[in-house]
DNA sequence: TCAGGTACTCACCTTTCGGTAAGTGGGGGG
DNA sequence: CCCCCCACTTACCGAAAGGTGAGTACCTGA
């Protein structure tokens, strides 16, 4: 089925994490808080790691659950555009303080970076 | 191994959510910020259904992450109390602003709290 | 002609997560 | 005598999460 996610639960923290868990999709909030509007490629390219299924699957759970607006474009080279809606950016808005206390503990014990993407150049020889 | 997470990361949330995942964390962390001081059986009692093994094994890791503070009693019926470092007093702190959002996402969905233990008499017959 | 980009879907597999049930060792209560 | 309580530990098991690699239908650029 794979309805809204609606508990019951404890609180609001576990109603929060419900919608938040799994393994991209705070990423992939804060993707689309950074950059506004963005395609599905442009997700995947900006998520190094993820898999297309997986970001399928976030992509339409987060739709579900009312936080990202999904527009498709009938064009004949497939266009479908990703953002937040108001609901979307009110939980971020939420998780910045998380963010916030997690960059600090990263700092506190020394945690790296995922390697970025080398270079977005658009095309490197073999 | 078990040691520290520790990424890398790609952003503060990322490593906020990696310490906060597991069923129960926020939970516990929630029953320690709102009561102080926990032994295990009220930490048990308090989180409905949560089995022994978990409720050890996330205790153990939001220690060794320096979340939670463990202290032993050298007593004869074991005595064990739970509580938050400051680090996790400041984490908790960051949630507060989720768990406003969860509350009001519960609201907007109806969804319903987790049935809660029907009355702690100390004593009921058989 | 042929590779590559678009946004996916599908089948399969492995890994991880979390639950169940039992055991531990001593003390206290009925 | 028997059971419960404390705070765990251990072995086992099923479910769920997430990764891999293939396929789809069409178009564009080299």
């Amino acid at each position: 089925m794979a309805t809204t996610r609606q508990g019951p639960y404890f609180c609001g923290i576990d109603a929060a994490m419900d919608v938040v868990s799994g393994k991209w999709k705070v990423l992939i909030l804060w993707e689309l808080h950074h950059h506004g509007t963005r395609r599905f490629a442009e997700l995947r390219r900006g998520l190094p790691g993820v898999s297309e299924k997986m970001l399928v699957q976030h992509l339409r759970e987060l739709e579900e659950d009312g936080l990202v607006h999904r527009k498709v474009y009938a064009e004949v080279p497939p266009k479908v555009e990703y953002r937040l809606t108001e609901h979307g950016v009110a939980l971020n808005t939420a998780l910045e303080p998380l963010g916030t206390w997690g960059t600090e503990r990263m700092r506190r014990i020394g945690a790296t970076k995922v390697p970025v993407a080398p270079a977005p150049v658009s095309r490197q020889p073999s």
